[in-house]
DNA sequence: TGTAATACCTATTCATTCAAGGTATTGTGA
DNA sequence: TCACAATACCTTGAATGAATAGGTATTACA
């Protein structure tokens, strides 16, 4: 079963994926491994997640991409464009401002008459 | 255009209307209003999410309905169930595993090197 | 020699959010 | 009293995109 729309997960591959990459160059089975390192094995991605989106942002423009042999295997590194970065913020403003609304309703007292 | 899987709102919907009810019984009109002041204005849901969202739950067993005449109108009142109230802690729990997750990762320095 | 790890990839599923509509009643103010 | 806003419920249809489950090929290692 396609477990889709799992709760909380929209838009968080894209936005970790931008992330990374914005820090330093990297190739798809690198950040697999990577998602689990900086999110403390909080969030796992696999490659049936990660490839489709890496190609999404290629895909407009977010990303580019840049084939390099190595030790015989060839490895597709990906870095961010101008555009991604620009939508690396857009998404990290989005992201703060679900997390605090959120926040804001879980930290409702609860019922004070009880 | 049906903006769908809007970026980090997966599971949001049903997270805040567990929460709402989980602390007073509440009519879908009045739980479209409530979420806004609950999240400052941060998140707003409107009806065709909210309706939908109010039957599934229903539906499958998290709240229990019925219909009030509150001056000449009808209002369909509803509140949590048991397994309403253990879906509402599932949910908290997964929403605050993402989110360290995703703080954890915004959080991590950007390129000591730079 | 065979199995694990590396490294890439695609097809399919399907749950769910959203916009845009619809109905009917009550309140209001011009 | 006429019209319009607000209240209160609802459904349809579209689109998205995350997840599962596959698949290929190479290198490392035991």
């Amino acid at each position: 079963m396609a477990q889709s729309n799992p709760p909380f997960m929209s838009g968080v591959p894209e936005l970790l994926l931008l992330r990374l990459l914005d820090q330093r160059e990297m190739y798809g089975y690198e950040l697999v491994r990577s998602i689990r390192n900086v999110t403390d094995e909080a969030i796992s991605l696999g490659e049936g997640v990660i490839y489709p989106a890496l190609h999404a942002l290629e895909r407009n423009g977010a990303l580019k991409s840049r084939r390099k042999p190595v030790g015989g295997r060839t490895r597709v590194y990906y870095g961010l464009t101008a555009k991604g970065r620009k939508r690396l913020a857009r998404l990290s403003e989005d992201w703060r401002r679900i997390q605090s609304g959120i926040e804001t309703a879980l930290e409702t007292p609860v019922n004070a008459s009880a």
